[in-house]
DNA sequence: TACGTTCACTAAACCGGTTTGCTAAACCGG
DNA sequence: CCGGTTTAGCAAACCGGTTTAGTGAACGTA
């Protein structure tokens, strides 16, 4: 009852130790078995099968000028009809690189998706990665652990977007030692970094709904919250432009004012709804992401505010989709693809040492770009909460 | 001159080679020198400063029942101050498992992300694997080779959007025998599969135009356009729906009125504006995705076309920037978000062979959403082209 | 005191490749 | 026919972990 073969007890994750080779020699003898989950062929099953030694199913591979050519091109036959391919996992091993970057986000990836502005930065990192031969790993929360994630990610390096003073992450990530660009985050001496001037847009922004003439004013922030007016954050930078607009034109804000909303579409017009009942009655918000703007144009067209009459809005990242919205949006420009792309150098060059300084800190600009969804306040729903 | 730690020759992949070991006792000495990128500690390391063997260092990780508690502290104690996190790599051989799922697209990347339809497949993927404790690879073309990439992908799986009969790529994935999922492909008798019930979505949005009145048509598909007509691929299927609908109404189409535009903005206002320029004057466009109808909408805004009153357009997929367009876009809805989910999960099936069959194959429903961009055709460039 | 257990840990094999050092055979000129 | 150089390929070490089999000490028991 105990075959040699039998010793298979190991945890679920390798139900077949020694079993492969075995598997293999069947697979040969009757042209194909295949009702298993077809055991991988490795390299010393083709070395075996061609008459060779590993070393020169290897060399068939990586360096055939090593081989007489006849013999690398049988070897590759054999390689072929066996469906081999070498595990990339064991080349990695040894190569001592992934040819892979990560990006990581403090989000579950799909709350990350659900905003477009997660996308076009994606693109931008891909744009280069790919362009470098590298894959891309998106890596985030794991059951709640962003520091389990990160454990089992097979990286070269990261790029970690979102990520602000007041994740315990960041110090696990810096105890790794992993090759990092920070992405709209404090600066860290040791790692590149690139962002944005996210207080000059914020402050254009209210600005612009300012000097319209409104004094009413909702401003929506995004997800994470927790100690806005450190300035750690992107959102905390953001809020500070808009509170230095403000203070310019001496005008209060109520507490209620400033309300949370995660950067979707369905965030921003939920917020809206919700300030709308508790009786709030602005007639401009400032929104953070532009997909909460657009959310913000949803909900007013459903209360049947005319935008920009009754309500102006202003975003923040200037997505694609803000000229196709009923009215266009006025936003803040930032080069969301661009801060992709450059991230990825940056990456790209922390990773060959020599040929570049790690530790870099970049800071592009923003810009107002006012399309229809701004105009002076009307006088509709001006008198309801008039406090001026 | 040559000494025996003078061994370095090989490329620059591993330009320290019996060094780390070297590097580290270094660090030890002098607090910490980290001029250099860090050589990480490895397992070895730890054992020696804690003064136990390698398989200790492992249990105090993996199973620490099976050390004396204090021992495993300790241990963890000296790895934490080295700074050691067991490397993924090197774990992951032996578990043989990777944790991770690859999402295969032919497309280069930057192309994929600038449709949303795929941050949408993507957000409904992520959100299975993420639950599963998967990491999520998005693989594609590496300097032109899908191949390539596929080989350096470090995957339990893949799901593989958007290649049909015509990638010669799909004979290699089947040759490694990497378990897979196909998403909007032809089957596969071996692999799961998962895709909509395009036909119908695609004959109801002709239909729709028809039965408006509309007589002239244009038609934009998609992308990879080889072999329109044969019933592999996404577009094929949708053509299909199409000229039945043509068929039912006894309507030509001219040979010029079917234009292929990339899945995005820019694609389908470009793609239209042309179709302008050549003299077309259609009075119903069917898009094959809503991120080139959205183009058209705005192409057609630049052209002073009023849409829906002289121009009507139906997109496909039902995207949820849909509802913020201007008019809102009637489209053909199909589960995006649902076929990612079911994708993701039919994978993980196949994963665990015991525990559900592979091979499934999966049809969801579509259907028409009939929304503002849509309206019986006008009189205004009614004679320009009226050849009825 | 001898023997069987349990405990706490170690040595060595292993995962699947790559790379190094070496050898046997072929080649080559004198 | 001999010494030196190439060529073609092999054996073994290695990458950095995990896992198995095994060992010595402590403990309990008769």
């Amino acid at each position: 009852m105990q075959t040699p073969g039998e010793t298979v007890r190991g945890r679920r994750q390798a139900p077949i130790k020694r079993a492969p080779a075995i598997q293999v020699e069947r697979q040969r003898l009757n042209k194909r078995v295949s009702v298993q989950p077809t055991p991988r062929a490795r390299i010393a099953d083709v070395a075996r099968e061609a008459g060779v030694s590993k070393a020169a199913v290897s060399f068939a591979f990586n360096t055939p000028e090593r081989l007489k050519p006849e013999t690398a091109e049988r070897i590759r036959q054999v390689a072929m009809t066996l469906g081999y391919r070498p595990h990339p996992v064991a080349r990695m091993l040894t190569a001592g690189s992934t040819a892979t970057i990560g990006i990581l986000t403090p989000n579950p990836l799909a709350q990350a998706f659900a905003n477009p502005f997660f996308a076009l930065f994606a693109e931008g990192v891909a744009t280069v990665t790919e362009d470098h031969g590298f894959g891309l790993l998106f890596i985030s929360p794991l059951h709640g652990s962003l520091e389990r994630a990160l454990a089992r990610a097979i990286v070269d390096g990261v790029i970690v977007i979102g990520l602000d003073h007041h994740h315990p992450e960041v110090e696990s990530i810096r105890r790794v030692g992993l090759p990092t660009v920070l992405v709209d985050a404090p600066a860290w001496p040791e790692h590149g970094a690139i962002g944005v001037d996210d207080t000059a847009g914020a402050l254009a922004a209210a600005r612009h709904l300012l000097q319209l003439g409104h004094r009413d004013l909702l401003i929506l922030t995004m997800e994470p919250s927790e100690a806005q007016e450190d300035s750690g954050s992107v959102m905390a930078r953001r809020m500070r432009g808009y509170r230095l607009a403000l203070e310019e034109y001496e005008v209060e804000l109520g507490p209620d004012n400033v309300r949370q909303a995660p950067a979707t579409f369905e965030g921003g017009e939920a917020c809206f709804l919700r300030a709308w009942e508790d009786g709030l009655r602005p007639t401009g918000v400032l929104s953070m992401s532009d997909a909460a703007a657009a959310g913000v144009l949803q909900a007013a067209r459903h209360l049947g505010l005319s935008v920009p009459d009754d309500l102006s809005i202003v975003g923040f990242d200037d997505l694609p989709l803000t000229r196709f919205t009923d009215p266009p949006l006025t936003t803040v420009h930032q080069p969301v693809r661009r801060k992709g792309e450059e991230a990825a150098r940056m990456l790209l060059r922390a990773l060959n040492p020599e040929q570049g300084r790690a530790g870099e800190h970049r800071v592009l600009e923003t810009r107002l770009v006012v399309r229809r969804s701004t105009a002076p306040p009307g006088n509709r729903s001006q008198e309801v909460i008039g406090d001026g």
